[in-house]
DNA sequence: AATAAGCGCAACCGCCTGGAC
DNA sequence: GGTCCAGGCGGTTGCGCTTAT
């Protein structure tokens, strides 16, 4: 955003339960719509992209307070080795989890995690004085040549599906991207260039 | 018991992208 | 095609709590 949050006159810091309730009760009425619009409307003296960020990563109902378990934790160093830190793909195959929290998860305790056992946290790589053997999340995936993308114009690629997962896997060359914007929304794709 | 250090998490900041005009 | 606006995203910061000394 050029202008994030106009500061004056704008409350920051940790959220009031009264600004909670506020935020809380707006939304049920009106869903959520243009935040920028939203504060003023629900009465609060925050800036939208504040709002947004306390609904989307605190208030929301189905968000999943607590510990992670360690299938969840699992699934995120797999994710991460494919994904890098696309946060919120990552939150999206974690029902529940929000992008904030999953990275919060990885920086806090996942990368010690990795580092602990002999893996570079940033690309998945063993390091020199690896103590342990490989961690199942740095393998690759089996390939399927014969699946080939749905996306018209990656027709010099080809991918498969990761089930387990629920990923795409494409193979390409980068000529073949020429001209596309990859759309952060979609469903994850991993991208190789040979 | 007091203080320092470390840690975890919520929130902020600024960039990027897509859509409208 | 250029500009502006709004939302989404990842990186970073700062506060409060916990643990160590």
């Amino acid at each position: 955003m050029r202008n994030p949050c106009d500061k004056r006159g704008t409350n920051r810091g940790a959220w009031s339960k009264e600004e909670d309730r506020k935020l809380i009760d707006y939304i049920r009425l009106h869903g959520e719509g243009c935040w920028r619009s939203l504060p003023k409307a629900a009465g609060l003296l925050r800036c939208g992209e504040s709002c947004r960020l306390r609904w989307i990563n605190y208030l929301r109902p189905d968000v999943k307070r607590g510990n992670f378990k360690e299938d969840e934790a699992d699934l995120i160093i797999k994710l991460h080795a494919l994904l890098g830190n696309r946060w919120s793909l990552i939150a999206g195959r974690l029902p529940g989890r929000t992008d904030n929290e999953v990275k919060n998860y990885w920086n806090s305790h996942l990368r010690k995690k990795l580092k602990s056992m002999g893996v570079d946290p940033d690309n998945h790589r063993l390091t020199q004085k690896a103590p342990l053997r490989r961690s199942r999340s740095s393998h690759s995936a089996s390939l399927s040549t014969d699946a080939v993308t749905s996306h018209e114009n990656m027709k010099k690629c080809s991918s498969t599906v990761l089930p387990d997962l629920n990923l795409d896997l494409t193979i390409c060359t980068p000529s073949s991207l020429e001209g596309q914007r990859l759309d952060r929304t979609a469903t994850p794709t991993l991208l190789l260039f040979h």
